[in-house]
DNA sequence: CCATTTAAAGACTAAATACTCTTAAATCTT
DNA sequence: AAGATTTAAGAGTATTTAGTCTTTAAATGG
């Protein structure tokens, strides 16, 4: 569905925009929390970096930092920089030339979930999913924090 | 989203299912009319008659076959017996042992557009499929048939 | 200026996916 | 029995994805 560079950079914007901190956070720091390789969560954010959806300092005290604030950016600004757009075209019985002119059988209803899956995509934003987190305690780390955080 | 032996194996077996023959279709046959590689188009069905949704049958006037009505085969088996069921499982944020009950911020919306694709999947028979077909002259082949068929 | 910290860039390796090719086995026709 | 037709099986290759490692460049602080 979505490849493990789209997964790792939306776990870590996500992770970011949770600080809320002015500061530059470093890739290191995230990739120890979210338990992702290193150099390959640094690959995946210089792409973010590319498209300008997040920020980048390098030396002593930098990291990176989204680009604007978390209410302006959505799911599907990452998705796509990463995967492309190939996930609202390509289809399930993808026929050559294929679409709403000459569907195939399934092009109606697929179509319906497929747009329904970019509208979630494009309505999520980061600063709605990180409010939720604090609102229900959800966790997005790979430890134990979360529902029923470590009492001691 | 689906492997491609997955789409090849959909459109080789809706395919099979248009033509409603007794007889076994040459496996040649098919992969000529859809433009899948034969090689490959057999291997897939390979997986599809292990999991008895076709029947093969080698030597002359031999070919593969649907194992059972098309009514009684639906695309989520197809699915499922070449891609897993990963698909219904992994997913947005991919978070380790996540679920309803340490959801991530995107679970309820997620699984329900999950589910809605997994409905239609189970709902979808090869017969229905095959009929919406012959019913608005939809196509499925790779060549020019289909709305605007060629008259000459 | 020098050492340290950090991201950027790119070469490299590993694994999964998507094919291709060859050989074997089953079946039919003659 | 011989030869043709067709799937089965499995080895082999190519491409893409995933991940590692090394080197370079920018920034900071002493
Ligand atoms: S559902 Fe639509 S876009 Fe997808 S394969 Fe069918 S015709 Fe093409
Ligand atoms: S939506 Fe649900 S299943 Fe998917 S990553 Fe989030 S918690 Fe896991």
């Amino acid at each position: 569905m979505f490849s493990k560079a789209c997964v790792y950079g939306l776990r870590a914007a996500l992770y970011v925009a949770t600080l809320d901190k002015q500061a530059f956070v470093p890739i290191k720091t995230i990739s120890d929390h979210l338990d992702i390789s290193f150099h390959f969560l640094t690959k995946i954010l210089q792409t973010l970096t590319q498209h300008h959806i997040m920020l980048s300092y390098r030396g002593p005290n930098g990291g990176i930092a989204l680009a604007r604030p978390a209410e302006q950016i959505n799911a599907i600004q990452i998705v796509e920089a990463i995967d492309g757009t190939r996930l609202f075209s390509d289809c399930i019985l993808d026929l050559p030339g294929c679409g709403t002119q000459r569907p195939c059988p399934m092009h109606e209803q697929w179509s319906r979930i497929r747009s329904e899956m970019k509208h979630l995509l494009e309505t999520t934003t980061l600063a709605g999913l990180s409010e939720r987190i604090s609102q229900f305690d959800l966790r997005i780390t790979a430890d134990e924090g979360g529902l029923n955080s470590p009492g001691g």
